[in-house]
DNA sequence: TTTAGTATGTGATAAATGTTACTATCATTT
DNA sequence: AAATGATAGTAACATTTATCACATACTAAA
């Protein structure tokens, strides 16, 4: 177990790294599970070890939102969040691609602050990180029209996935865009004619 | 100077209290001057006690989008992301209301957060405050049409003024709202014959 | 009081997006 | 091979939002 913590967390230090073994577990879960469902009380802050999570917000229709990926050496803003102030989750995750996460429970999380320095850099710097993603994603909706809009999520799988073939479905697209599959199709057909995508069932190849 | 924190701050202890007394300069900003600007360095954490500031982002057309209120006892998360980042703001602070404003060196913040406790604790708290309140942004972006967006955007001025009448143009609410003036003219028309407002030069008075 | 500037109301039209309906294609199961 | 279900293409239409044009009303300055 050290060693997984290790290869994905380079900064914890070794005192931090054993506080981690003697008090976290493991958990696997399979791509298509959701991890953290909005409404839920969390108990547990999430570092992610392995896999592709995708973090959603949702509104009181039950529609899905997607805003951002986390990946091995990441943690869970919210999930810090909400712990700290016990409160019921404000996101939902999925996850993607097969995933093995660390569940730190809650009442460590603040302990730790003060006693490991390079926990309190970590959890610092995951909020900065996510706020300035958000912020992007505020960016994104206020000031695009769902062509640009497309196009911000088609790089931003392209980047996480490290590679320019997206396997999705257009109703998927439409989904975390809240919008609707024809829009996509469409958007997708008009990229195709200008030469950026080609177009393949579940399937969508980037050119360039 | 002491009372003006304590009064502001009343969670801060007084060794914190003396250090920020020792270095932190008292600015005066008028209404309409515009505090931070995208892409400025930042040097100083805003703390504010008096006035109100609204917050915003911006795009490359100069086009601006309203995030949030700062109020006296509140401090400008995003001041304190980019200080440590040694990064340009990322977003633009527009006074409203005649502003009275701590301005803390950005070292000294990061060296607070070790010596101390209450200073860390306001840190945290006002990411976490800050963090909640741009995920109810997007939200109202993602899921809603204007109609709502503007609800919510008036609901958020009469919670913050404590007041039903919001004096402000259709102008400055549709920027603000990145839209048309026209739009916002004819939803508020909607809502006026649906009972919700009355309408006024410069005026629009909540009903309930 | 006249004038100029700002704010608002509103019609006409265009463009973007959402909805409905239907067809065709592809992949998997039977 | 046939049946089934998911995916994608597309036309027709409704609704929302954006843009242009202009009239009217109010306010403050000259």
């Amino acid at each position: 177990m050290k060693n997984i913590i290790k290869d994905n967390f380079p900064n914890f230090n070794q005192l931090l790294i054993e506080d981690i073994e003697k008090n976290a577990t493991i958990k696997d879960f399979n791509a298509g599970e959701v991890l953290i469902r909005s409404g839920q009380y969390i108990k547990n802050t999430v570092l992610v070890l392995k896999g592709k999570i995708k973090i959603y917000r949702e509104d009181d229709d039950g529609n899905e939102f997607f805003m951002y990926y986390l990946q091995p050496g990441q943690a869970c803003a919210i999930s810090m969040i909400c712990a700290t102030k016990n409160e019921t989750s404000a996101i939902m995750a999925k996850v993607v691609e097969d995933a093995e996460v660390l569940m730190l429970p809650l009442p460590l999380m603040e302990k730790w602050m003060a006693q490991h320095r390079s926990w309190y850099e970590f959890v610092i710097e995951t909020y900065r990180n996510r706020f300035e993603e958000v912020l992007e994603v505020v960016d994104s909706i206020a000031f695009k029209a769902m062509d640009e809009r497309l196009v911000y999520y088609l790089n931003k799988h392209k980047e996480v996935n490290k590679s320019k073939d997206i396997k999705i479905s257009h109703q998927e697209i439409a989904n975390e865009l809240n919008t609707s599959r024809e829009v996509i199709s469409r958007l997708l057909k008009k990229m195709e004619q200008q030469g950026l995508v080609n177009l393949h069932r579940n399937h969508i190849e980037l050119i360039k």
